[in-house]
DNA sequence: TTTCATTTGTGAACATTTTAACAAACTTGA
DNA sequence: TCAAGTTTGTTAAAATGTTCACAAATGAAA
């Protein structure tokens, strides 16, 4: 539900409770931790929890980001439309694949590996998405760790080593389903 | 890494705490609430312990199971190689865009929506992974609860609700990488 | 204004998770 | 067989997370 722009300016913990399955005492104590913006018997104005959210995260000012390894799920990400209104824009896509450079996917030109330390650089780009063989993700993250990009979103369901001052995040898109299976046999509500 | 096959029949906590970034006394702690598995001086052997964890989550027998909405994440899920392997078989593929009908994926046939019904319970399957529109998303697993299925493993950025003896997890891929922006600015390492 | 109905922020109680520490159990090699 | 060296499973302590409950703050209505 989305509960902005619908003629509701503010909202409570007890309805942001209900909508997230979370219990309105919890709601309230996680925001108390970043900041008062509630007014008693009113509760949160929405407009200024999601800018004071956002802003928190980071993603109040666009993150560009480039996308390495256009196959299966790379192809998947660069036709993705919801991109701007997540707060983050592709750059730039790479993939060794002679087949797939030159390709023009959503508006992104596919360029060769060759081409990624001068972009980024030129570009002035952080963050790298992986979307590339589990074998050779590792190296593929050392490598751009090398040409300055400080930020992994790994596809592979591996753990990725990295230096200090670079992170990554991972995500395994199976390792939810194999969830779902257990707590199928067990009825487990969650 | 992979530690199974490579001559070692055995490990301990501390190499799989060293290999997950996980404390050993944790992975001891957790393991012994489903059984008593390792032996002391020597450790888990490895194919034993996989086993036992993969009956427990309930992947030690193949799950079949059908992908919902064959755009760009259903297209990338029917491509992807590594399904068997993870203990899954994508049995069938279903959208309601007759460009897409018809056509075959990986060895997996895109059909129309009406011939969900009969296919699921002629199939006997009762896992559905949808990559549909977020807006409709709800509205088709009302429809394939009815339909009988009874697990759903949703790409859709949202809360879903489903009827009791029903199970669902959610995939946010977005979120990761929002998560991402936060970390490298305020240098959390984790 | 004043009253009534809401709803916040938080201190304290309660619950869960994580960690450290170690006796007991096992392997290995002599 | 025995002694030395590992590593488990578990107990108890510490740390972290969740929920309750209520005074204080605010909006809305009269
Ligand atoms: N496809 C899925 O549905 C799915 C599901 C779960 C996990 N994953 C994981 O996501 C990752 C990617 O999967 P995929 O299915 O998209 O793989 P894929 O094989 O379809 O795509 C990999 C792409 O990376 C490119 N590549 C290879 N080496 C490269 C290099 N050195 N530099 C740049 N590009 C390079 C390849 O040319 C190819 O285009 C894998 O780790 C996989 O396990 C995928
Ligand atoms: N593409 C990505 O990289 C990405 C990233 C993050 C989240 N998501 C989420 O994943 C979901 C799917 O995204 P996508 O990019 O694959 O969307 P998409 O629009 O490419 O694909 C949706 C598919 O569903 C089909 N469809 C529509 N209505 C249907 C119905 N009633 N029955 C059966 N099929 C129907 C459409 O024909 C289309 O093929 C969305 O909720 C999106 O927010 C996607």
């Amino acid at each position: 539900m989305k509960i902005s722009r619908s003629g509701v300016f503010h909202v409570s913990s007890a309805v942001l409770g209900r909508i997230t399955n979370v219990k309105p005492a919890n709601i309230r104590k996680d925001l108390s931790y970043v900041g008062e913006y509630g007014k008693p018997g009113y509760g949160y104005e929405i407009d200024k929890l999601l800018a004071v959210i956002e802003k928190i995260i980071g993603i109040n000012k666009l993150q560009r980001v480039i996308v390495v390894g256009v196959g299966n799920i790379g192809e998947a990400l660069l036709s993705y439309q919801d991109w701007p209104a997540r707060g983050f824009e592709i750059a730039g896509a790479f993939d060794k694949d002679k087949r797939k450079m030159g390709r023009v996917i959503n508006g992104i030109e596919v360029r060769g590996n060759s081409e990624v330390p001068s972009f980024v650089k030129k570009e002035g780009i952080e963050i790298a998405i992986l979307a590339t063989p589990t074998e050779i993700t590792q190296l593929k993250v050392n490598e751009l760790a090398q040409d300055g990009m400080r930020g992994f979103y790994v596809f592979s369901p591996i753990v990725i080593n990295v230096p200090v001052g670079c992170y990554v995040e991972n995500i395994d898109m199976i390792s939810p389903l194999e969830f779902l299976v257990y707590r199928l046999k067990n009825k487990i509500s969650k």
